[in-house]
DNA sequence: GAGCGGTTGTTAAAATCCTCACATTTCAGG
DNA sequence: CCTGAAATGTGAGGATTTTAACAACCGCTC
């Protein structure tokens, strides 16, 4: 084995932890190559290198034991989002329109929603966005802006533009921490900044937590316990007096 | 979703968490059905089943990866697409701000520009804006908007607000059919809105197309090839007036 | 510079996979 | 039992992937 093969094998495997997925053509096209030569650098690299159909990825991902748990496990208090979503998820009527906020949350809410509902999802994050995609029967509004990495959300001052044409039956919030004494509060002021738009128009607004959000304080401040017609958590629904 | 091919679904799934990786003709054979049956379970299950040139995997191996990675993996014409981009990132510099289409062609563009580019990237579709946030160095901007599943696109009136308050040096459009009569078409008369709105405010504007769409007339028009500065293919780059 | 093994690119044919359209079957309500 | 919608099977055609053979190239030694 040359170096220069050698190489070309580590630079591949270091494009596989950034894509997971990468297509033999694309493949052969980064690293400079044909086809035939990226198809023989994984035939003596099986060990590292998977290879399925015309389509490259580690073999990590297909070896090890199941990552199901992973992926479910970096969403922590997974379980009580998503009984916090299945009580949430009684506000929604089968036609109404819906304001879904970014974070990892209401990802539940949308799973949960039946599929025969029509409804129209308000939204400004692209995991929200993307799961609410692979619903049937639900109408997508994004708004759009400046990326935002940390939370995957866009924002702008033309946000606003969209949602005065738009009617929300109810906005569902979430939030980094909830404090007593300063209220809901979220880790980027852009963030707040929508949510504090969409809470102004929404008809109702729901603070959807897990209880583990409690008295933390967050820098972000978006809006007293007050501005919320419910709290909704795995223990069921409070009024915004109990904080 | 009858009851048979929610059952259906659970045993593949099963299966799955067992083997890792089944060929879909194996799969077909365990479930006693036909191929054909499998393809579309898998289809209407993206969330939780992935397939990969004949292969079907859980979707949690290749987590993270949005269905459109195998969109575009499933891609035709990817190899003249993506040469046609490798000339057309040329016209990219260092600190510019570009447009970037929907579709699958200029996916191929955003993974060939380098990664020590400081771009801004202006996107409406949402494979692109998830490629694109990939990559380092690049600020995002959204156009927001009412979703189009077809082309994994947003679209409406508000775009607008948000092309005036920016600069855009080049904008990479693409095309379903070009036409010498009539021009460039797409599929969607929503997307043919936004790519004019585009283009008239961009400096420069590239048409960017794999060959066989030469020829080819559809039902949106957008733009006469005299709309463009440049048409470039896997050939090369060609003026407006070649058409 | 000639010779050598290993590496790489190019082609063509065969096998496989994908899409689409249409025929058939199944299933839930009336 | 009838009927329409959904689900399923089938086959053709096109696109892609695989394999194999052969030619060209590289770095090295003699």
């Amino acid at each position: 084995m040359t170096a220069r093969k050698a190489q070309r094998t580590a630079r591949l495997i270091d494009l596989l932890s950034q894509r997971r997925v990468i297509h033999l053509s694309e493949a052969a096209a980064l690293l400079g190559v044909s086809e035939m030569t990226v198809r023989r650098d994984i035939a003596t690299n099986q060990g590292q290198i998977a290879y399925l159909g015309g389509h490259i990825l580690a073999a990590a991902e297909i070896d090890t034991d199941t990552p199901y748990e992973l992926a479910t496990a970096a969403d922590s208090h997974a379980a009580a989002k998503r009984e916090a979503c299945a009580h949430a998820v009684r506000k929604i009527r089968p036609d109404e329109t819906i304001f879904v906020d970014c974070g990892t949350t209401l990802i539940h809410l949308i799973d949960l929603i039946p599929d025969n509902y029509q409804i129209t999802a308000i939204c400004y994050a692209m995991n929200v966005a993307e799961r609410l995609s692979r619903k049937p029967n639900v109408t997508i509004i994004m708004l759009g802006g400046v990326y935002h990495p940390a939370s995957a959300s866009f924002s702008g001052t033309h946000d606003f533009d969209i949602l005065k044409s738009v009617g929300i039956n109810a906005a569902f919030l979430s939030a980094a921490g909830v404090d007593a004494k300063r209220g809901a509060t979220c880790e980027h002021f852009h963030e707040a900044v929508v949510k504090q738009k969409v809470m102004s128009v929404a008809r109702e607004n729901y603070l959807v937590i897990d209880s583990s959000k409690i008295g933390k304080l967050k820098r972000a401040f978006f809006s007293g316990m007050d501005g919320f017609d419910a709290v909704i958590t795995e223990h069921g629904e409070a009024g915004p007096g109990s904080f």
